[in-house]
DNA sequence: CACCTTTTCCGAAGCGTTTCGGAAGGCATT
DNA sequence: AATGCCTTCCGAAACGCTTCGGAAAAGGTG
């Protein structure tokens, strides 16, 4: 490999004007500016990421710390997002480094020795919890990060979010709107700070309409198909405590609550009114099922290019402030409910 | 973070005797080398990569160039490699980066990109083309590297594979001994070279029992139900020509035969017999299928393992000759065929 | 006591890059 | 002719680590 310093004999300058040259300092000639990229070129040079990083700090490497999906068969969504960061990155020109852990390892430990070790510049965070420890550690050391989401406190970090208050709040309104009293939603786990935002909308929700919160009918779960069917079935059980209508906080979950129940001979939305907050993945969807499902919607794989954005702009200093963008959420009102 | 510097000034000593004492050289007394571990771990000392790669060639990490699964579905075998390798690098604390790219860019320009910059030690390089580009490139530039499968011409590099010959001469063999003749086998990509494999061993298999070799019969293509069930139904549409047997290159191929199968009301192994090679993947299992099926089998999951070792070793120097693995493969008969 | 080994240590150079603080030369202004 | 200001260049130091070639101290041998 080509080093500044073989360029420099090649040319009969010095390394200190070669690396000018090559990277845009005004003081230097435009013609020898000129004659070193071509030499650049021709004896195929790349810069020593290593030898950077040691001198400026930065290597234009970016990473993504992730434990693999659980579910061996692969995840929809673990896939887009892998793949639209890359290619989000690989635009702006930084390397992008995805790094799979065990799902039991400490995130901050593996966060603290990526850092420690100084290779990468950023971290993307995904998944953030509400009270979340990377978040509060990155922060601490003032290494740059973006995070998919909002952490729980103040949100004096850079962010790409949608307004999941606003996600619970209209579902559930539209449903009291309907006359709706016995509401239930399927959330997301409990840790996650988008499930509390949603919850919050659905709770002030309810209380805007004068309907009484009900513990019981707030049920926190990974979002799968599998957890919508027994939670429903689980939820219809006793006629006395059943809802007359369900939120669910993804289509997968809206899935098993069709699945589960259309296996109790319960109609939609006859019987039951059904809603959901639908990121647009490409499965499953939800105008196309039976009955049309209502959605808030909100594309998440117009995600991954924000974030990318935003990494990048703080990592070139950007302040705080101007790193926060909350993306849109539409209503799309269809005929999965119906007016008790 | 705290550097060498601060540990030979905190602890008098100079920085080589430091550097010397926590890398386990020899000349270092036992109780200083014990002084100086306690205050790295005291001070949180973490070794600075980059620079240490500068120093020397190496950084302790490795990576994996992989284009995102086509099917935005997410795919098991996907899952279960970054997972496996991941985990196996981990237990060798050897860092792991995957690094994401497009279907359409050049695994060269990807792979020359990233030695250039000079970030990484070594490769994993999965699903080698017969005559692989990126194999070609990292053995002309001495860069250490593993692969999965073998590369096409004579195999000079490290590798895990399996006996890919001896999977289609089997599975061949099975079935012209119990007299078939018309024998179609489904293989995998014409590029791979484990395909390429396992169509010698077809081949050979048929020449020994004296049956002649038609390309008609031998179809390649993504290894996915769809294909299986596709290529089945136009195989069975002319009765003239129509195979009394059918071999897939893996269990989801298998499926869409045994589903082709049934939608043209033909019995298995009555009217035609199938068998598989079966990589252990979750989904589906051989032995649960109506009726059971025979296979070759070899557990992909096993392989993670050694190929991280492999790498692992050819980093340290370890001589080609030592790193070439060969897998078992068994076979398992059960009750998917039948004489003719 | 002079000599040789072994043990334990260290200074300095080097990996490839960036950057600070000039410096040389040209030109225009006084 | 002296002064100042651009433009264009460069030497040297620094980032944090490893390693080569000794050197000092301690011990053993004759």
């Amino acid at each position: 490999m080509a080093t500044l310093k073989d360029l420099s004999r090649h040319l009969g300058l010095s390394v200190t004007q070669v690396s000018r040259a090559l990277n845009g300092h005004s003081d230097v000639n435009e013609a020898t500016r000129n004659r070193v990229r071509d030499a650049a070129q021709r004896l195929n040079y790349a810069p020593n990421l290593s030898a950077r990083k040691l001198a400026t700090g930065r290597s234009g490497t970016v990473g993504l710390v992730i434990p693999a999906p659980a579910d061996a068969a692969g995840d929809p969504l673990f896939v887009q997002m892998i793949s639209g960061l890359s290619r989000s990155f690989a635009q702006r020109d930084i390397r992008f480094l995805l790094h799979i852990v065990e799902e039991t390892d400490d995130p901050v430990a593996v966060h603290r020795r990526l850092v420690d070790s100084s290779v990468l510049d950023g971290f993307v965070i995904v998944e953030p919890r509400i009270d979340d420890k990377r978040i509060e550690f990155l922060r601490k050391r003032g290494v740059p990060f973006v995070v998919h989401g909002r952490t729980g406190g103040q949100h004096d970090h850079p962010f790409f979010d949608i307004d999941n208050y606003a996600v619970g709040y209209r579902l559930t309104q539209h449903l009291t709107r309907l006359g709706h009293r016995r509401i239930a939603f399927l959330n997301g786990m409990a840790d996650r700070s988008y499930c509390a935002a949603r919850t919050q909308g659905y709770r002030d929700a309810l209380q805007a309409a004068g309907v009484p919160f009900d513990p019981y009918l707030l049920r926190y779960g990974p979002m799968q198909h599998g957890a919508g069917l027994v939670e429903t079935i689980q939820l219809m059980q006793d006629p006395a405590t059943r809802p007359t209508a369900i939120i669910t906080g993804n289509t997968m979950l809206a899935k098993g609550v069709y699945e589960a129940l259309g296996a109790l001979s319960l109609a939609i939305p006859q019987d039951v009114s059904v809603v959901a907050h639908d990121d647009l993945l490409p499965e499953p969807e939800t105008a196309a099922m039976h009955p049309p499902l209502t959605v808030t919607e909100s594309a998440l794989h117009l995600s991954w290019d924000p974030l990318a954005r935003l990494l990048v702009e703080a990592l070139g200093g950007e302040g705080v402030e101007k790193l926060q963008v909350i993306g849109d959420v539409d209503f799309k009102e269809r005929v999965s409910t119906a007016a008790l």
